[in-house]
DNA sequence: CGGTGAATTGAGCGAGATCAATGTATGTGG
DNA sequence: CCACATACATTGATCTCGCTCAATTCACCG
């Protein structure tokens, strides 16, 4: 299979919504974004792969948007890609996400928050990087977008977080310091408890 | 390809989510709502597949309850179905309805209930039933639950539509008068002005 | 009839959106 | 080196939509 690398600086379009071109890729380095309208659907990180939807519906169901300057592996054999086993998998995976996000839809501002720092540590571990120190991919307009709040609620969340002494955060480096706080937090949920 | 029919009464479970046993099959009448936890995630009526997961990933990732006494036409050698090049469409379709119901959350309540209306207008003309005349697969409960809503929200917004003239409604069965005001609030989506 | 579950309607409250001001970090040119 | 511009982030004040709690009302059945 033909594997071609190609970079894309911060704020490119990689493909759009719609385009009846197969492009599939590994993302190798960077962060992604895809858009369905000016809703941020998904975001993709290195060892992801876009553009699956044309292995099946034969286009792009979302916009891809490099967040960051970053790498992609183009693997361009459509065919021989469907017949692969794996791409089943990929697949699933796919729509493991496409769940998640559905599900924090309607879920408590701080759940939805809380949810997505802990799936960013999962992730960053998963591929051998520290699970407690994230550069966040996006900012905050993009986060709140992609959480489906505004974005003074996901920055005044953020800066609660750190009050708490949960996250250490400063723009987009975030230190996490109570990973198990996180996690209570992803299903209890509760906001700044003005205690008495 | 065997095919095997089956029946299955109200609240009866045709499958559970995490089920490793294969199972797809096309509804052939009654509804079917597919849940995730104690969330409904999608909603099947007549011509629709269930099922179609297990494809991709092995297992079922959501539980299928009969809404009311339904049939089913089973669909037997996964195997077949997988090659059947139609099987992609299946799956688009599917991905397209879950990409729907996650861009219905995160707008206002008016807009969810005009959108299910027209869409469930849509999905009754496609199949060449009455595109205004409409038994409600749902009672209000899981109709709030699907649309993400209060099930109190969901009956006020019906009443006000009711009261606007825009369709005519009793308890499950509706009559959409006016699908051109229905069309409209589902991208303006103002609730009851109260006009002064 | 009364009984049971679903639907409607009302009143009040609160989480989160919106509007608006301020703060902070990177420039860029004089 | 400092004024200025631009983009991003924080914080405050207020308002509103939709949730919650609660009371009827309605429909169907024994």
């Amino acid at each position: 299979m033909v594997q071609t690398h190609q970079h894309f600086d911060s704020g490119q379009v990689i493909f759009n919504e719609g385009a009846g071109s197969s492009y599939v890729a590994v993302i190798q380095s960077g962060a992604i974004k895809r858009m369905r309208g000016d809703r941020i659907v998904g975001l993709s990180l290195p060892g992801d792969y876009i553009g699956l939807s044309c292995l099946y519906s034969g286009h792009q169901v979302d916009t891809a948007i490099a967040l960051e300057r970053s790498r992609v592996c183009r693997l361009d054999s459509k065919t021989a890609l469907r017949q692969n086993p794996h791409s089943a998998k990929l697949l699933a995976k796919e729509m493991e996400q496409q769940r998640w996000h559905l599900a924090l839809q309607n879920q408590p501002a701080m759940q939805r928050v809380a949810s997505w720092l802990v799936q960013l540590s999962k992730h960053h571990q998963a591929r051998g990087l520290s699970a407690t120190h994230i550069r966040l991919p996006l900012n905050r307009t993009d986060m709140a977008n992609y959480l489906g709040l505004a974005l003074e609620t996901g920055s005044r969340l953020i800066s609660d977080l750190n009050r708490r002494g949960i996250v250490q955060i400063q723009a987009r480096q975030l230190e996490i310091l109570d990973l198990a706080a996180l996690a209570q937090l992803e299903v209890e949920g509760q906001s700044e408890q003005v205690s008495q």
